[in-house]
DNA sequence: AACAATCACGTAAACGTTTACTTTTCTTGA
DNA sequence: TCAAGAAAAGTAAACGTTTACGTGATTGTT
């Protein structure tokens, strides 16, 4: 069907090597049959087999990307970012959805390997023993976003949820409050659960304040959960003023709980979130929140992985700056 | 590094061939032979090499899929469903952004056309005849999702728009509204754009309702647009007590700027959306929209497209369902 | 018992490149 | 004018599979 380097060589009337070599700019040729070659490529609309290629350079320029769910807002910005830098760098993605399934996972993993991708980005997750000793096997760089690991040899782009929820309680108390819940992502999940809420507690202490158990609720990181812990927090414990959802879902499921009950945000209960989704600036009213920059995650994933790939040496790991953007959630309470 | 055929074919004293036959699971071998083959797979925890297999095989099990934007909800919804029943299907998904950009567009159809990928999907955007030219030279099979084109030998998968725009406006006339505006993607969008404002056009002229031009806007399909629209429309012509926003972003872009003029949703103003992303739902209050099924539409797109593969043949293009969904932000209006 | 058919396997070419090595041609300096 | 060195090019192996074809052993048929 389409035309190989030997159709172009037997056009010109040189070697395979020949043109090979004019195509990958190395020395060997004269300015001549160079012309010559290129006008060949032109007439055949020849187009390298990078299949062929891969198999002799064993590079395939291809990575592949582990997502828990590609079709969250946050899996999706990261996403964005990391294709945008493999893109520049020549490079294709891989997307995969694990479904935070390990079977799943495990089988991605080994298709990654036979497709002979050069690296990998593991997403917001937690990377078990078992994925760790498979991409370890398969010898190619792997690279943690929005997660991390105790694998000191794996470089992970995070943002310090521990001090980012810390942050964001004490920006809650900045603003007057003192009868402050939390609803985070439950105690077990010991990348963006358990730290947050650490974070949050050290804060209150911190500060002085009080530390009542029922106002720190689990919401599972979804909007339905974060309803159903709103709801339950908002009916029983009419004291809190401010509540710091872990997740902005669930914060704009306080949003919504708050007015079904006629409470009214930001006057009678300020919420702050967490990730600084697309969503957050469209909800009603725009959502405070702790941000993360994701997709700029993504792009420095991307980076530090093309570099490992460049240079075969390894890379350190990162924590990125988080920041509160302020919107309209959250209300200086006067005393 | 990691072990090939021959070394699995060594241990075992047999001949590369028959180590591939029991691979494949082709006749012409002893189950004593089966046997120790796959012993020695996997002692030598041996993986197939798909690059080399693709060499001669021809297929890479791998489909290219480009969007204009990866990190928006509407195409990861998309994405999501194609992925999934890829990967079900033993196929890899290969991400493309396209940033809507033509150069980029071409560069990366040329690079999904060195990487030999099996078949392409083209999500949401214009197939320029450029791209069509393409895509025919590779000789690969290609769909259309959330999209169409005047090439009728390329399959697409998408809602009636023209419809769609036709019952949302329709609904809100059942509703009893009589004073509706529109805000859409602009008329020179002729995908999502054109036939939507031409199937609310039609809503009203055929429930006699005279049809005000300036109620009819153009929000670009972003939130920022959709909110200078609708700041226009709400301050100029606060005779509308219903509006059709062409896309979900608008539609919250809408309510937003309702509560900031302190317009109350649904009670002085109806809002029905398109689309039905995973915000609308979180919306404050939830909101009523038109649904495209964009997970399903993704999954279709990828049986279609893998079943072309599987068949050579042509497959047809699907229309698939849209439905109103009744959330909150449109009340009856009475009389 | 002879022959055909079947089975179990081996051989080697092919896929489209890259690249180490070799050969031919050209240039240059004495 | 010639040798040496550089430049231009060719040859062929290699990458890891699949697969068409060939071959010897076994089985079945009469």
């Amino acid at each position: 069907m389409s035309s190989t380097i030997k159709d172009v060589a037997k056009q010109v009337g040189v070697s395979v090597a020949t043109v090979s070599r004019v195509l990958n700019n190395l020395p060997g040729y004269s300015e001549e049959t160079k012309r010559k070659v290129l006008q060949a490529v032109e007439e055949l609309s020849y187009q390298p087999n990078a299949i062929a290629r891969g198999l002799v350079s064993k590079r395939t320029q291809t990575i592949g990307v582990l997502f828990p769910s590609v079709s969250s807002s946050f899996s999706s910005e990261i996403l964005h970012g990391i294709e945008d830098v493999a893109q520049n760098h020549n490079y294709s993605v891989i997307v995969c959805n694990t479904a935070e399934d390990g079977k799943r996972t495990m089988k991605y993993l080994q298709v990654l390997r036979e497709k002979q991708v050069d690296g990998i980005i593991f997403s917001s997750g937690v990377l078990e023993p078992e994925y760790y000793e498979a991409v370890r096997a398969m010898g190619i760089p792997l690279v943690l976003v929005a997660t991390k690991s105790d694998f000191d040899d794996v470089p992970y782009i995070k943002v310090d949820d521990r001090q980012a929820a810390y942050d964001a309680a004490a920006y809650l108390i900045s603003q007057g409050h003192r009868e402050i819940a939390m609803i985070g992502g439950g105690e077990s999940d010991l990348i963006a659960g358990q730290p947050r809420y650490e974070g949050f507690r050290q804060a209150l202490r911190d500060h002085g304040l009080p530390l009542r158990e029922d106002h720190v609720l689990d919401g599972g990181f979804t909007f339905e959960g974060g309803s159903r812990a709103a709801e339950r927090l908002l009916t029983a414990a009419p004291e809190v003023t401010a509540v710091f959802a872990a997740g902005d879902e669930m914060a704009i499921a306080v949003i919504s709980v708050a007015a079904r009950l006629g409470i009214a945000v930001p006057e009678q209960l300020a919420v702050i979130g967490y990730d600084d989704l697309k969503l957050a600036e469209m909800s009603n009213p725009p959502l405070t929140t702790v941000a993360q920059p994701l997709q700029e995650m993504g792009r420095l994933a991307s980076e530090k992985l093309i570099a490992m790939l460049g240079t075969g040496q390894p890379a350190a790991s990162e924590v990125v700056p988080h920041r509160v953007v302020e919107r309209q959630t959250v209300k200086r309470r006067l005393r």
